[in-house]
Formats: structure tokens, sequence, C-alpha cells
DNA sequence: TATAATTTAGAACAAATGTACTAATATTGT
DNA sequence: ACAATATTAGTACATTTGTTCTAAATTATA
């Protein structure tokens, strides 16, 4: 068990480092002090590794997710922070969305989670939307599926932001998932009314 | 020369099947008919090849953007036309998106040139952005770099759309820019007065 | 035509990597 | 304590890939 821990610990370090690609068995086994015929013991490949870190970010975000739902008023700032606690989570687990469409062509397995994911967290931020509409927070929408796109959007950004990130944010490491998840934050703001308006000041 | 173009033509075709991650010289030589020794002749790797291949695809979106600016008139219609060409183009060089970070990784002087472009492109932005104001097609923006901020999303889609569909898109491929720039308009609405709505329907 | 330059095929080599196997060591349960 | 199981180190092999080299063939040019 211990180990295990150790090896994933060790390849999310060394993965984020490199890009989960550029990353070999022998590779971990020596950061780790251990033979690579061991490490095959435990995780017969990367992509192993890579499915069973992919498992552990899931389960974390799905944390989240639950934790924001025991909270049983949605408002906008419950909904920033569970947002911004979703940023920290994928930076933590950057190279998964750095390496995305690698990993999912690589590994089917992931791919047929994650199109399932989408399309409950779909779900759930139709849910959020319209209560926040509902509250008068956004805005009536103008036209019709207007915040169906706007929710694929959302799930857009949260894919990439990262990848975008790597190739052109040039500020300091440290303020990387806040930059970014600012830059989220106002993308909501040609849909809030008034009072979102208000709302959302504190937080930009 | 022939040579040389045959090359860029059928590695152009594997990279955007495989992803250029996963194409070796000897599978495009061997695909050409051709000798390995003889490729590595032309082109000494793979990277080279992609090399080649990024610029032909800067030099096509350079021409594009060019011939947008001798329409002197901005419009909403000649922006929605432009853009949709420049996603056809994309759509054409879809490896380099699909593997966007892996390149810039491997290859800096790709980076570099990007970084550079997408300076370039903010800057032409903001001036249709600030016509289409000027022409009530756009509204005023409600708060401060309110259209920075979305000029750096429409860069940010226009970088990772062919990502997302490559994990997400379910329809048929022959649709898949339609659908993809479609998606991209949606993303305006929010931003235009009544008149750049009414202008807009044509388009949806 | 004769010479030089370019282009091509193919072989050869080294490094990296996945994979499998063996034997030794440690741990666990009875 | 002893047998069974789990873990670990290390070796060996096949494959892939980039890279380099040589010699033959082709093309260009004077």
């Amino acid at each position: 068990m211990e180990t295990k821990e150790r090896i994933l610990q060790k390849s999310l370090e060394l993965f984020n480092i490199y890009g989960s690609d550029n990353v070999t068995v022998r590779q971990i086994a020596k950061e780790l002090n251990m033979s690579h015929g061991n490490l095959c013991y435990h995780y017969a490949s990367t992509d192993d590794i890579v499915q069973a870190l992919y498992m552990l970010l899931v389960a974390d975000l799905d944390a989240l997710i639950l934790r924001g739902k025991k909270a049983t008023d949605i408002s906008l700032e419950s909904v920033i922070l569970m947002s911004k606690m979703s940023f920290e989570k994928l930076y933590e687990y950057r190279f998964i969305l750095l390496d995305f469409v690698h990993i999912m062509r690589r590994i089917p397995s992931i791919k047929a989670h994650y199109r399932q994911l989408t399309v409950m967290r779909q779900l759930q931020f139709q849910f959020i939307v319209s209560e926040l509409v509902r509250k008068g927070i956004f805005k009536q929408p103008i036209i019709e599926n207007q915040y169906s796109h706007w929710i694929q959007s959302t799930i857009f950004f949260g894919d990439f932001w990262l990848s975008s990130a790597e190739i052109l944010y040039q500020g300091k490491e440290q303020d990387k998932v806040k930059t970014y998840h600012n830059f989220f934050i106002h993308l909501t703001v040609p849909y809030l009314t008034e009072q979102g308006l208000r709302e959302i000041q504190a937080f930009l």
C-alpha cells in the first residue's frame, strides 16, 4: 500500500514537470531508489499510473461538488468558491490537462469516463444557472439555449486554461491559478444582472 | 522541391490522423515509398517537418487576415466570415492544435513565434471590437477591460476548440468545423446590442 | 559529353524502452 | 516455527527510433 502511494506521488511530481509522455518507468523507479522491475510489479506501465492518478483527481473533484451540494443555498459566492477550489485541484494534477488529448487517445477508458463526467457536469451546471437566474443574479436568457452554450464554454475553459497558461502565461507561477480563475469570473460578467454585478465586485 | 512538398503533404496527413508524436520518419518514408535515409536528407527529424508545417499554417492565416483588412469596412458579417475561414484553416492543420502544448514544449522557436503572434492578434481584435462598438453592434463595455478579457477568451477558443472536439464531439466529422464555429458565434451574443442581435440571427 | 552537385537507397550502430523472467528477501497467517 | 504469499532487485531480450555513413543513381551545368 505504502509503496503504491509513493509511486503515485512521485509520478505526479514528474508528470507535472516533464509531461506524462516524457517520463518512463525507469525514471520514476530511479527517483524512488527502487528497481524498475519492482515498479512494474505494482504498475505494469505508466499508463496504469496515469489512470490511477486520473481516478484520484476525479474522486477529489467529486468530493468538492458533493460538499457544494450540502450547502443547500446556491449563491454567487458559493459558486465562485467552488470553482476556485476546482481550479486549484486541477492545478495539482495539471499534467492530465496539459496532456489531455494525448491521454484520452492513449487510454480509451479515461476518455469514456470523462465523456460521462461531462454530461453530469452539464446537468449540475444547468441546475446552478437556473437557480442563479431565479434569484436574479443571472439575466434571463436573451435567445434560446444561450446558457447551455455558456455552460459548455465554462467546461471548455476548465479543461484548457492550464494548456493556454503553459504557452502564454508569463507571471509568477504561484499566481497562475488566481489569474486564470479571475479570468474565468470575468467571463460571467455579461450574463449578470445589476444585482449580480454588485455582488461580483468583491471578487474582482 | 517536389519531394519536399510531397513529404510535407504526407506528413500533415499522418500527423492529423495519429498525432505528430506518434509518427516516425520511417513511417512517413514508407508511405511515400522512399528510404528514411532519403527523407532525413530533406528533413533531419519530424520536428523539422512540424516546424515547416507550422510556418505554412501561419502564412495561410496571415494571408486571411490581410485579405480581411483590404475590405476596409469591418462588419459583423466580415468578421464572422473571416473567423469561419480561420476555423477551416485550423482544421486543415489540426494536429498542431491537438498537440499544442507538446509541440510548444518540444520546439521553443515555435513557442516564441506563437507568443509574438498572440500579441499581434490581440491588437487586431482590439481594433475590430472598437469598430464594432462604434458602429453600435457591440455594447459599450460595462466594466473596465471587459473586452480585453473577451478577446483573450476568443483567442483561447480558437486555440483549443479542436482539442475539445477531439474528446467530446460525437457528430459527423464534416460538420465539426461548422458546429464549433457556430458555438463560437454564440459566445458573442451577450455582448451584442439590439441591432447586433438582429444582424446575427442570419448566422445562427 | 564530362564533371560536379544533388538526391536516393540501404546498411549499420547506439540509445532508450517495454516486457518478461529469475532469484532473493520480506511479510503474513496458521 | 514454517509454509505460503507478496515484494524487491537485477538481468536479459526484442523492438523501436534517431542518427550516421557509404555508395549508387540521378540531375544539372559547363
